[in-house]
DNA sequence: CTGAAAGCGCTAACAT
DNA sequence: ATGTTAGCGCTTTCAG
């Protein structure tokens, strides 16, 4: 019931607690016998060391702070499978916050974790932020930052990302090398990085088959649901009655095309062809199923822990954190939302 | 740079230690000058108490364990949202674990939480758990567990659940109230207690409503996937070819039904009823959506944080723990899958 | 091979 | 009103 600590263990062996807590790091210089004396008792009592006292003595604590936009989503739930899965592999927990995209709440978390004296963190940028000024503190404080998915070029520090202009590229060329020749795009809303950068990918794929760019094919969306995919189908099918692909930012907003299509008896992938974006769970049971671009959330959480303990001990070493940046590759998982490909992708 | 302590803010005021945490904690013997004094130049100089030594100091590390069965999970995903903002409003922080039904996982991370002190454990057994030593252990060691969602009865702590047979029973009585004369049930494997009670809130609604019971209307399946609902509907169809309502176990089970009937052309809710549970995201995109039973997880979260809070607060102040049972009501969301009510239930 | 001692940063009882 | 002291549990010189 009372917890064990060294100087019980010390007392009842008749040891300094400095004896038996190498014996138990095992030292090369205490004597065998003394060690498996120790050792034995330690196990007996179900000895845990108290890892505050480690922490205040080592200065470290063995925990980190993931800093998640949105925990109820599939993407960043997986994040955090990945994350925590490496993590204990290392001996490390992680204490998980939610920023709900507020630049404030991120801040202020930040701060929190800080006062916990975690060992790094793990950060995705709210859709909020503008400025980095609480992030360069945390890390002159010496607590290292590893960014993930939401990004800025601006911070410097190692950072896991996906490569969206490739990915979306790639979704783009898919609808051509199936067939497809016009294509309109759904994009969200102006600011964040990917979908500009998802925008971006899908010009040049238009660009690099000689396909002609025309600015009435892309839909700008606020909100990103199944409602303006489906809003959004309509207004496609109406404006432009030959479309025969549709490249959507996220799979949400192509469940929402898949669905008004069906409804409008559009044939899906015999009209047009949908691609949807980040590969979740509900294009497995859509009709027809959706083909996506794997975005792979457990990986990323996985390689963005790894990364921050790479810098985590760099720290500890005394020497200088060399950021490094790690790309996750995405691919295209085709399913029923698009044609058999005529030609083959490279 | 270098972090600030009281030691420094104390050498740079020319107070003691002891005056400037005092200062900093407002107690009342000290003079209000030195106390701006102290407090300025703690703000101006960012200082954050260190929470390691508080907490080797204060035996408590304002920290608690969350064990999840299984993160990449709407249900799950939001209990551990419902919970990290809880326990932020008190002053907490969470640590979050995850045990993918693994009765090693559960005893190896609960030994991991208590190593890193927490003071209070959320946790879900895992459905391998048949033994309840290890969590006696640490019940015992004095650090309180609130169990939520998958408890047992043979365990004396606090727990929040919901009432799965009532559950059960309203969805049942829902159905029934829509029309339905013959309504099958998609059950889960034998031993965990959610689908016994299910199955046992379906049975008595019948029951209740002078409907004989039929054991070859009840379809058992292992794997609670969409593959084995789609499997099943056209077994249940084939045996029954007037069955009118499909009660399945959870949401994934009856999306699968759902695309069975839509391509062997048994209109929904026309022909036969399908009612899911859990009213995860995917019931909004289905086609016909899906009617379902609401599985309050994000309160769920709350009210287990708040529950352990207070178990956590009675011991502090050495008194013993009464453990309390919450129940979080759930509600029928109804969709298009069923047909509208003829008359009201209550 | 073992132990004494110092100290990580903080708090609280007890002086002064 | 302020300071002294001791100690939470652990690690690590350094001395024996």
């Amino acid at each position: 019931m009372p917890k064990t600590t060294l100087k019980k263990l010390a007392a009842i062996l008749g040891l300094s607690t400095a004896t038996v807590s190498k014996a138990l790091k095992n030292y090369p210089d205490i004597n065998e016998n003394t060690k498996k004396r120790v050792v034995d008792l330690a196990t007996s009592l179900n000895y845990q060391p108290n890892s505050l006292a480690q922490g205040l003595r080592n200065q470290e604590s063995k925990l980190i702070g993931l800093i998640i936009p949105e925990i109820v989503h599939h993407f960043f739930s997986n994040i955090i499978s990945g994350c925590i899965k490496a993590a204990e592999k290392r001996g490390y927990l992680v204490i998980v916050l939610q920023t709900n995209e507020s630049f404030e709440q991120e801040k202020n978390h930040l701060k929190l974790l800080m006062n916990k004296n975690v060992d790094g963190i793990l950060l995705s940028l709210s859709d909020d932020t503008t400025q980095h000024k609480h992030i360069k503190q945390v890390i002159d404080k010496g607590i290292p930052i590893v960014l993930y998915d939401k990004i800025s070029k601006l911070i410097k520090s190692s950072k896991v990302i996906i490569d969206d202009q490739k990915a979306a590229f790639n979704a783009t060329q898919y609808l051509i090398d199936s067939g497809c020749k016009k294509i309109a795009h759904i994009r969200g809303d102006l600011k964040p990085q990917t979908t500009i950068d998802r925008f971006i990918g899908y010009k040049k794929a238009l660009a690099k088959n000689n396909i002609p760019f025309d600015n009435a094919l892309v839909y700008r969306c606020k909100n990103l649901t199944y409602g303006e995919g489906f809003r959004l189908a309509k207004k496609i099918i109406q404006d432009h009655e030959d479309v025969d692909g549709v490249f959507a930012f996220t799979d949400l907003l192509a469940t929402g095309v898949l669905k008004r299509f069906n409804e409008l008896k559009v044939p899906v992938p015999e009209q047009v062809s949908v691609m949807g974006f980040s590969d979740w769970f509900l294009t497995k049971i859509t009709t027809p199923t959706l083909s996506s671009v794997h975005q792979p959330g457990f990986e990323m959480g996985q390689q963005a822990f790894e990364l921050l303990y790479k810098d985590i001990c760099t720290l500890k070493k005394g020497e200088e954190i060399i950021p490094q940046i790690i790309e996750i590759p995405t691919y295209i998982v085709p399913r029923n939302s698009t044609r058999k490909l005529t030609k083959q992708t490279k």
